[in-house]
RNA sequence: GGGCGAUUAGCUCAGUUGGGAGAGCGCUGCAGUCACAUUGCAGAGGUCACAGGUUCAAGCCCUGUAUCGCCCACCA
């Protein structure tokens, strides 16, 4: 073995050799373990969060496969329709074209192509991570067979009346030329003006002032709207105004919507453009006037003079116009939200067309009950919350997407309107009863990709028909994934599961936190702080890592501020950590919070935790390899100590893993692996391989093995290729059957050993003394020292003569001899062990102003503790109220610290006198 | 406007039913053949955001405040 661990050179190959061997694929059995895998967009390759999520979602399958279910981790790619499509049109743009240039067919077999290579990419770095998923089984959610499903599914909502195609207005991106759902609308506040804008009145007495933030949709009003007891307007309702800058005659009417306290107290109305207004519109049968078309930019219902103009050039114009003709009455800065498309950013206008909506309510209701009543649960639970609140005020969702790449609405128009809905254009045609004479045209649109993905739990699994996996694996246990996708995602799943298998999806949805970078930003290729998992396992140079931050930028003026933000963080660029210790700080990392900064100075921890494993592997290789073993361990207090330990760690790491604090599990690996195993276990083993009798010896190498064997199974699901790495050399040593750790039992908690843990305690207490003491008076780590012992009981001579040899070793101690309590100690340093007193004598060694102060420091601490359980002690109240065993405790304490300073006070006289 | 979360060591974060605050990194001192310097040993460092309350006892429970962050929402 390497004298250091280095991961490049063995991680590669366990992959292939677990994949060859089918490892990833369901084993059957009866505790049926199903993830899906939250399918990655083929835009590009996985970021920090998948390489995040993944690992969280490796290590429970791992866990479970080694449990012994019957686990499937299921995974697959998803088309993501205007992402993926955007990410094509971008390249074509670059290259001077066009997806119109190409038209449609071939513009969608250029993003086949891309989807390719993109889930080529996808899949290679998968393997990298470690993730074992079912490869056999693997999934694209356009696949023939998935897009079936999708077809199926919509024609059989239609049917049922809960998919319908109506007009109304809708979330327009005047950019990428489609509607949005309302979850893909982001509003942000920006800053903007609030115009006060006069309408004449009709009869010629006077005006009325209306404010708003859009003049250009003025043109498009076709009311002006007051509170119905605003007292000022009262008389004014059905009075008639006349619209500026068109001619129109506009009524004024009553809608308790206004607010009267805002600005004049007067609204005008666009139904056409806005979405409260639309409804005002329709309560109040008002008018309908279009004037945007579908780049924003004024039509035809537009006066002549504006037509063909931008919306946002239109407004200055329209400003100006309504200044000179002085209609003018104010402009004021207003702070706004302003609706953006989630991809193009673009200012999203409300806007009438038709389009095809899924009815939500129905659905919504049974999605609810699911989860109230526990069929489904959160982690953590207070997401359920968030849950209801949305699904308590969901609107019908807009499904039909005005692009190109996704999966064709199947809905059939012949030239009178009709239509016609079916699995294709014959089913459509059968079911409508129209022969081929009648000419029909297929629906131009595309689906929402989250239609697609609402139906991954079961068309993985092979629905519709009634696969053998779909029976084994529906419901699936967990799924895994970030809270920004709850509402696109999560609730979408639960609905369409419950509506076409009549079972809920999965059992618990495990939510974790979003990867941030150092500084708590979210990672973006625009601001150039994304960090590639794989570059975190391979390393990479200074160079390269700039090259590949500022290349291809939407934004390429921000390279420059990129490449320095990046020269600082990383002078000297990235070291290559390692896929397990990657691993093994996001599970640390995976903690119940929302945001998790990730810290390069964690991973670099976590590699030195590999090394540290690694060597003890490698020391415990040296001292059996070659050796004979016994099939026991020795018995000795140290050997029944570690393992009660682990014991211990191993019911710690079940139950946290059942808890799904991964972070927790992590951590009591850690410790034991390092602060247990290595400081003390392999210190104890040590010395006891170099006295006793060989079968004594035997047994320690025993113990030394099998402890390692089984924490090697314990860190497995985190750290799967190290572990396989040093198990394949443990294995014959053991004489263990199978040829993979991953496939072995996971490891169980056996009993404790109370005792032995005590005897440790009492070691490490009278070990760390003596150490203390040479430390703090400076004494060379080297150097033998004698040590005196005073007062103790009979136990604490009997282990003192038990474990003289592991005591001598680790403290360092050239002799050891017991004192009377007349003994002459003033001329040594102390440490007390309850009510033993280490002495060291030190015969001129050291000064003794410089004990005296080492003392008094450890005197004020101990009178200090006295003193708090004291006061405690002599509160009435304190010892009539709290449990026996509490008060208890706290008089032990109180002797503890009592003997503690009756010793020191002792002896800092002793030394006093001396002085003297 | 509503909801959720955060506030603990210099930094990043744990702290599961209330009973003497922990880890990693960083910092200080010592240690260079003996698994590991990607290391070992020892150590310093905290008014648990603030103010009230409940309790014998509060980082933890209750009320309120402040700061930061996220989500949702139709004030033109």
């Amino acid at each position: 073995m390497d004298k250091s661990y280095n991961p490049g050179a063995i991680e590669q190959r366990w992959y292939q050799f677990w994949e060859e061997r089918g490892y990833f694929e369901p084993r059957g059995g009866d505790h049926p373990y199903c993830i899906m895998l939250p399918p990655p967009n083929v835009t590009g390759s996985l970021h920090m969060g998948h390489a995040f999520q993944d690992t969280i979602m490796d290590a429970l399958t791992r866990w479970q496969r080694m449990k012994g279910s019957d686990t499937l981790w299921q995974p697959g790619t998803d088309h993501a329709g205007i992402a993926t499509q955007m990410v094509v049109e971008r390249q074509l743009l670059a290259q001077g074209s066009s997806r119109h240039d190409l038209g449609r067919e071939r513009f969608v077999e250029a993003v086949w192509e891309w989807k390719d290579h993109s889930g080529d990419t996808i899949s290679r770095q998968m393997r990298r991570l470690g993730a074992s998923v079912d490869w056999s089984n693997h999934c694209f959610t356009m696949d023939e067979r998935l897009s079936d499903a999708v077809r199926r599914v919509f024609v059989s909502l239609y049917r049922e009346g809960l998919i319908y195609r109506g007009k109304r207005l809708v979330n327009w991106d005047p950019v990428l030329h489609t509607a949005l759902s309302d979850l893909e609308v982001l509003s942000r506040d920006e800053n903007g003006k609030l115009w006060h804008i006069r309408y004449p009145r009709c009869d010629g007495s006077g005006h009325l002032v209306v404010a708003t933030t859009r003049p250009e949709t003025l043109l498009g009003d076709t009311a002006v709207a007051v509170h119905p007891e605003d007292e000022r307007y009262l008389e004014l309702v059905g009075a008639e105004l006349e619209l500026p800058l068109t001619g129109r005659r506009i009524p004024v009417i009553a809608d308790p919507y206004v607010d009267p306290a805002f600005g004049s107290g007067c609204v005008k109305i666009t139904p056409a453009h806005d979405f409260n207004d639309y409804e005002i519109g329709q309560r109040h049968g008002l008018q309908i006037i279009n004037v945007l078309d579908e780049n924003a930019a004024l039509n035809e219902q537009a006066p002549e003079a504006y037509r063909g103009l931008d919306r946002f050039e239109a407004r200055e114009r329209i400003v100006a116009d309504l200044s000179s003709q002085g209609l003018l009455e104010k402009v004021e800065e207003h702070r706004l939200m302003i609706p953006r498309g989630d991809r193009s950013h673009a200012v999203v206008e409300p806007y009438l067309t038709d389009q095809w909506y899924v009815k939500i309510a129905p659905l919504a209701r049974e999605a609810v009950k699911a989860v109230e009543d526990g069929r489904i649960r959160f982690v953590p639970a207070n997401w359920d919350r968030t849950y209801f609140d949305w699904m308590e005020r969901i609107e019908d969702w807009c499904i039909s997407r005005q692009l190109w790449w996704g999966h064709r609405i199947p809905a059939w128009y012949d030239d009178e309107g009709g239509i016609h809905v079916g699995h294709d254009e014959a089913d459509a045609r059968q079911r409508s009863g129209l022969d081929e004479s009648i000419p029909l045209r297929q629906d131009e649109d595309v689906l929402d990709t989250w239609f697609s993905s609402a139906l991954w739990p079961f068309t993985t699994l092979g629905w519709p028909q009634e696969t053998d996996y779909l029976k084994r694996f529906y419901p699936t246990s967990v799924l895994v994934t970030g809270f920004d996708i709850i509402f696109f995602w999560v609730a979408r799943m639960i609905m369409m599961g419950l509506k076409f298998m009549g079972d809920v999806p999965f059992r618990t949805v495990y939510i974790h936190g979003l990867i941030r970078d150092a500084h708590g930003q979210k990672m973006s290729k625009s601001k150039g702080n994304v960090l590639d998992p794989l570059d975190l396992i391979d390393g990479i140079e200074l160079e390269p890592l700039v090259e590949k931050r500022t290349s291809g930028l939407m934004q390429p003026q921000m390279a420059p501020a990129i490449e320095k933000a990046t020269r600082r963080e990383f002078p000297n660029g990235i070291p290559a950590y390692g896929t397990d210790a990657l691993r093994f700080t996001f599970a640390s990392l995976a903690t119940t919070g929302r945001d998790i900064r990730f810290d390069l100075g964690r991973i670099e921890g976590n590699r030195n935790f590999c090394n540290k494993l690694w060597n003890a592997a490698r020391f415990v290789f040296m001292q059996t390899e070659g050796q004979s073993l016994s099939s026991e361990p020795s018995g000795h207090v140290v050997d029944r100590w570690i393992l009660s330990r682990q014991s211990r760690m191993l019911e710690e790491v079940e139950n946290q893993l059942t808890a799904y604090r991964l972070d927790l599990a992590a951590q009591a690996l850690y410790e034991f692996v390092w602060n247990e195993y290595c400081d003390w276990y392999l210190e104890f083993a040590k010395v006891l391989l170099q006295s006793g009798d060989e079968s004594s010896r035997a047994g320690t190498r025993h113990t030394l093995l099998t402890v390692l064997e089984t924490l090697l199974r314990a860190l497995h699901p985190v750290m799967p290729f190290i572990t396989e790495e040093i198990w394949q050399r443990v294995r014959p040593l053991l004489g263990i059957d199978g040829d993979s750790i991953m496939l072995r039992p996971f490891p169980e908690a056996e009993g404790l050993d109370e005792a032995a843990e005590q005897d440790v305690d009492w070691i490490k207490g009278v070990v760390q003394g003596v150490r203390r003491i040479r430390s703090e008076l400076n004494l060379p780590p080297g150097r033998l020292l004698d040590l005196w012992l005073q007062g103790g009981a009979d136990a604490d001579r009997e282990r003192q003569q038990r474990f003289a040899d592991v005591l001598s070793q680790l403290a360092r101690i050239g002799s050891a001899e017991w004192v009377g309590d007349d003994a002459e100690t003033s001329q040594c340093a102390v440490a007390l062990v309850g009510d033993l007193k280490l002495l060291i004598p030190l015969k001129g060694l050291v000064d003794v102003e410089e004990e005296l102060a080492r003392l008094n420091r450890q005197l004020e601490r101990e009178r200090a503790d006295y003193e708090k359980s004291a006061n405690k002690l002599e509160n009435r109240r304190f010892v009539d109220n709290a449990p026996a065993e509490v008060v208890e405790q706290e008089r032990q304490r109180l002797a503890t610290h009592q003997a503690n300073v009756d010793n020191l006070e002792a002896q800092v006289q002793r030394l006093e006198s001396l002085r003297d």
